[in-house]
DNA sequence: CCAGTCCCG
């Protein structure tokens, strides 16, 4: 431990920065005074108060007046709040109640979150004590409640994102409140440039950028950015950063730590000692670390002796809701809780009484190479912001320490901000989005934050090679429509719309339902050795998209039943959403009048499946090595083969492959194909003269 | 030995 500190200070501490700034005005300079007061608002402690009286007593509340005067004044507001300020769930109830749905229209809030959609809205339902579905509803991929009653609807940004096809200008709506502006994931970013874009069309339509950090300047400027059109130059800030942040003290390791258990454990803090209160949250990269984690704290627990017992937590997205909910439950007097975590406590579950935060420096992040569009899923460095992020989630509650297992000479060579993920992610899905929403150059468009050229040009390689985008980069009327209306991935949407082709649009379809979950198989670390048998008996020797279907099949054949997703160590949550998404892909079948075929006991079974599957995933393929590794077909990656996958069971690996998906340096979902089908399948996309393997 | 980030339609 080095004596280098940072402390992080309350908001009221900072009156440069914070206080000073209520609202501030673009065009007429006429001020209202907000008078922030200091007050700061912990884990609801106004339970016991009426609904009314809750409402009252959160920060945003004593803004109320402004953010009426504002959105009267201007286009455009920014509201900057820290969570639980209130104005996810009062904002839009100050506007219903003063009349912004008078005409019939809605006041539309997004969420990056399904789960955040429909919490909100039941939250809102429950203050305006009416019934969800009525004045107050939500609507999110796999349903929602609205009726002709509903004023407020919460939404996910993706469904906005796809209602903005069908209604481009978005007349159902008075307002649009883009809520979790600051994640800069790739739906909010779209968001936000569209609906100032659609502000020029549309004059009455109010636009909210709700965030809870302070680059509040960066949203204002983008929206003032002048391109000869200045209607669009009205915008306000509202800051309001009163929320629930306490002072956090943050210590830096002596050099980087490399075994994040034994570290955290033995030299970098002493749990059961030094700190009389509050529990624990540490931050590791993966699942699989946090049950690591988890048992390492087990073996500490059983050495201790007169000191606080440890009460062991894993959180991480894999597990069922009622595993997560274990993170919730308060300690026992005298013990204390140490949550484990991904970066899943970084944004979507917020566990009250953390008073200690452990972060170790790194987060798995999916990024695609501007080179080949391969998207990997690699563990990289946190940005400084993320740092802080995390650092926070300790001053929750009461003032807080958070040790981080890196030197301050590593923060400070981190980046500033976390890099938007549309400068990261493969950009064949956005360019599709907009192309659907009539953006026709799409390389010239305002981006919130513009992507790498590069990866442009192999977003649009992609399209093009998959029959999506014509040699002018426009959509092609039956494939590049099709596409951008199903909900899934380019590369997946091509496969399904060629199963029919193939004769095996049924099997098709179940295999793509079981790619978009996240795990088939649970494999816990005590009962692993019978887990590795029963996996095998699943697995197909032409690769892991066969062995997708075997287990959905057996699934289906046994009543699909969480009793024998236990027995066979196979993840009964995933099943559940395969299916899900398996029947809504059926329903586009039959719009698209694609017939379900199966292929089931014919000649060639197999090879029309991974034929079908190499229509889609043909800049996907590799070639095994004297190495022992596999290279992509212009040798820009070679990769080793992920163990878990089916074909790690062979004696002697396929010669090339297909894989759908990559992890740090491997690939994983793989099926054997023959060279010669990519020749067939994809004959203008690879250089075939000149590639010597091919000939 | 290699290693189940997180979400959206």
């Amino acid at each position: 431990m080095t004596d280098s500190r940072i402390v992080f200070k309350k908001p009221s501490d900072d009156i440069d920065t914070v206080t000073t700034t209520v609202l501030e005005e673009r065009e007429d300079g006429g001020n209202i005074d907000g008078g922030i007061t200091s007050s700061i608002a912990v884990f609801n402690p106004y339970y016991t108060m009426s609904i009314q009286k809750q409402r009252s007593m959160l920060p945003i509340s004593k803004y109320k007046m402004q953010v009426l005067y504002a959105m009267e004044r201007f286009r455009t507001v920014i509201i900057v709040g820290e969570t639980g300020s209130g104005k996810s769930t009062q904002v839009p109830q100050f506007l219903m109640e003063s009349g912004w749905c008078s005409d019939r229209r809605l006041i539309g809030i997004t969420q990056p979150r399904r789960v955040a959609a429909v919490t909100l809205a039941t939250r809102v339902a429950d203050e305006q004590l009416c019934r969800l579905g009525t004045k107050v509803g939500f609507v999110v991929r796999f349903g929602g409640v609205t009726s002709d009653e509903t004023m407020i609807q919460y939404m996910t940004d993706g469904i906005l994102l796809r209602e903005m096809s069908s209604d481009p200008l978005l007349l159902r709506y008075s307002v649009v409140m883009v809520d979790e502006a600051h994640e800069r994931s790739v739906n909010t970013d779209l968001l936000l440039a569209l609906l100032r874009r659609l502000q020029k069309v549309r004059q009455d339509l109010r636009v909210i950028v709700s965030s809870a950090t302070l680059d509040a300047a960066y949203f204002r400027q983008f929206f003032e950015l002048n391109d000869g059109d200045d209607a669009t130059k009205d915008t306000a800030v509202i800051v309001s950063v009163e929320g629930s942040t306490y002072p956090v003290d943050i210590f830096y390791a002596e050099k980087p730590v490399p075994s994040y258990a034994k570290a955290a454990l033995t030299t970098t803090i002493d749990i059961h000692t030094k700190h009389p209160s509050g529990d624990i949250l540490i931050f590791l990269t993966g699942q699989d670390e946090v049950e690591a984690f988890c048992i390492d704290l087990k073996e500490q627990t059983r050495k201790l002796k007169n000191c606080d017992k440890l009460w062991i937590v894993p959180l991480y997205g894999g597990l069922s809701q009622k595993e997560q909910l274990r993170a919730f439950d308060s300690t026992p007097f005298g013990t204390r809780k140490v949550v484990v975590a991904t970066n899943i406590a970084e944004t979507s579950v917020t566990i009250p009484g953390i008073s200690y935060v452990i972060d170790c420096g790194f987060v798995k992040m999916r990024i695609a190479d501007p080179n080949n569009g391969i998207e990997t899923l690699m563990i990289v460095p946190i940005s400084q912001a993320a740092a802080d992020q995390r650092a926070g989630r300790a001053g929750r509650v009461r003032p807080g320490k958070c040790y981080r297992l890196y030197p301050e000479t590593e923060f400070k060579k981190l980046l500033f901000a976390t890099v938007p993920e549309i400068q990261r992610c493969h950009l064949a899905p956005v360019i599709l989005q907009l192309k659907t929403l009539g953006v026709s150059n799409v390389v010239r468009f305002h981006y919130l934050a513009r992507p790498r050229v590069k990866s442009m040009a192999n977003g649009f390689d992609l399209l093009h090679a998959l029959g999506a985008v014509d040699d002018e980069g426009a959509l092609t009327n039956n494939l590049g429509t099709k596409m951008c209306t199903l909900p899934l991935p380019p590369m997946h949407a091509k496969v399904l719309l060629s199963s029919e082709k193939f004769g095996c649009s049924e099997e098709i379809l179940t295999i793509l339902a079981m790619m978009q979950i996240q795990e088939v198989f649970n494999l816990p670390r005590n009962a692993k050795h019978e887990a590795e048998l029963t996996k095998r008996e699943f697995s197909v020797a032409e690769g892991d998209h066969l062995t997708m279907l075997n287990v959905y099949t057996a699934f289906c054949a046994n009543g699909k039943t969480s009793k024998w997703c236990n027995q066979f160590h196979v993840n009964y949550k995933g099943l559940l959403r395969a299916q899900n998404i398996r029947d809504q892909l059926i329903a586009y079948l039959k719009k698209y009048k694609i017939k379900l075929i199966s292929c089931k006991g014919l000649i060639g079974e197999t090879e029309k499946i991974r034929r079908c599957l190499l229509s889609g995933f043909f800049t996907n393929v590799a070639r095994y090595g004297h190495d022992g590794c596999y290279h992509t077909i212009y040798e820009t990656s070679k990769f080793n083969v992920y163990k878990g996958s089916s074909i790690m069971y062979r004696s002697e690996m396929p010669k090339w492959v297909l894989f759908t998906d990559v992890l740090q340096n491997s690939i994983r979902d793989l099926s054997e194909i023959d060279p010669e089908w990519i020749q067939e399948l994809a004959p203008n996309f690879y250089e075939y003269g000149s590639v010597r393997i091919l000939i």
